[in-house]
DNA sequence: GGCCAGGTGTAAA
DNA sequence: TTTACACATGGC
């Protein structure tokens, strides 16, 4: 069975850098993470637009919109009611420990990120290692899809955190891509429905 | 038309 | 402690 360094090096291999998270700002990576709970990243990319198009991406201007129009804005996301009061609870949060900075300095973020209605283990981890730069590993859904077919292993979310993060040297930026590359590999070939087993490039290391 | 997408919170079993 | 369901838009 691959080592999870192996798998990683496969990967970047065959998939190359993801370079990311995509985003201008930290504050824009924050609030993507939230916008992309359950959605693609394409309908995410829309509600930034329709943000960027505001110059509403600040925590001041998302917090001081009007409730209905941040709604409106960010609507191709789905689920937008909830994701419209979760956008305002963190942007309240970061006023209050005086900007986005100081916010991600913060020595216990991901405990406060999760203190946050509508934060969970993989948004405030998303935030954590791609805005605040600190290595935690993120896991997504595709992750423990991926670890149950290649390692036949299925846990919880901490369970696969902890897999990761035991078998690594604890680095932000390997964490930053391997999460990525994982997503990648995911959304080509380790789909919920109809996998392309067939046509994935490293079927052979896998046990599905 | 049906299913899924870079989840989370709540409530029942 | 697990399982079910609501939340909602857009692509294939």
């Amino acid at each position: 069975m691959v080592s999870t360094k192996e798998l990683f090096d496969i990967l970047l291999d065959t998939f190359g850098p993801q370079n990311w998270w995509p985003g201008d700002s930290k504050f824009e990576i924050m609030i993507g993470a939230i916008l992309t709970q359950n959605v693609s990243w394409r309908n995410v990319e829309k509600a930034i637009d329709n943000l960027k198009r505001e110059d509403a991406l600040s925590p001041d201007a998302v917090y001081k919109m009007d409730l209905e129009r941040l709604e409106e804005l960010i609507k191709p996301t789905g689920f937008y009611r909830q994701k419209a009061a979760r956008l305002k609870r963190l942007s309240k949060l970061i006023l209050k420990e005086r900007g986005v900075d100081s916010y991600l300095q913060q020595k216990d973020l991901r405990e406060q990120l999760l203190d946050i209605k509508g934060i969970g283990p993989e948004t405030a981890d998303s935030i954590v290692l791609y805005a605040g730069e600190i290595p935690t590993f993120v896991v997504d859904a595709y992750t423990k899809r991926i670890v149950e077919r290649f390692y036949g292993f299925k846990g919880n979310y901490e369970d696969i955190k902890e897999f990761f993060q035991k078998s690594l040297l604890k680095d932000a930026e390997t964490y930053n891509e391997f999460h990525a590359l994982l997503v990648e590999l995911g959304k080509k070939y380790c789909k919920k429905t109809g996998p392309r087993c067939g046509e994935c490039p490293i079927s052979h290391l896998c046990s599905y």
